[in-house]
DNA sequence: TGAGTGTACTATCTGAAATAGTACACAAAG
DNA sequence: CTTTGTGTACTATTTCAGATAGTACACTCA
């Protein structure tokens, strides 16, 4: 499911949060569904625990997913639409970038 | 002219080559124009010599722009050519960005 | 000759990212 | 109750790119 490029530039916790991000607006994750516990994911990605909680507080913290000690975390109702606020600004950047190619044709 | 934001996540040697593309792109710099010194630039922005010529290095490694020792740094007559050919594939990329959002609305 | 330039080199500092290890509280299943 | 798996918190420690510091040499031009 989640794949990590070490050699990047983004830090990996960055790319836990985007590509979590992504399996939701795709669908792969919806609204209640539980993400993996970060032992498991640690595990899988062979990377410090510490850095996939780093990710999944960042999440919470949003309120892109919910918390619940002892049992997991899960994909929250408000998901999408917090995902779908914080991409408008993106949209922004991303025409603003477009202006400046055009200088180049 | 120049500008740095030591609080970005760019290296500031980066935003130093991605200044120098635009004023080029732009017309601010054309071909033959000698761009600042590195000593010059270095005490203009604040920043050590060291980093400055890591970003005239690179400008120069691509081509962008030509090094005469004991005379400066010049804007090559393909500059333009070359920061073409580098936009085509950020606009690839740009592409790419727009169809994820398509997927959050 | 002197000032200004590009270039090269080694050493050191800094801070974000990542790692290592431990600990505590809770939930569910046995 | 015990065990297992979970989230959470905390303090070191390590690693590495980026940046800094300082010096040195060769070249151009006035």
């Amino acid at each position: 499911m989640y794949t990590i490029d070490v050699m990047s530039r983004v830090p990996v916790y960055e790319q836990v949060v985007e590509q979590t991000e992504r399996f939701i607006l795709t669908g792969i994750l919806s609204p209640g569904d539980k993400i993996p516990s970060v032992r498991n994911l640690s595990v899988e990605l062979s990377v410090n625990p510490n850095t996939i909680q780093k990710a999944v507080s960042e999440l919470d913290r949003r309120g892109i997913v919910y918390s619940i000690p002892g049992k997991g975390c899960f994909v929250a109702e408000q998901a999408k639409a917090v995902l779908s606020e914080s991409r408008r600004s993106e949209l922004t950047g991303i025409k603003k970038q477009l202006m400046e190619l055009k200088l180049a044709g």
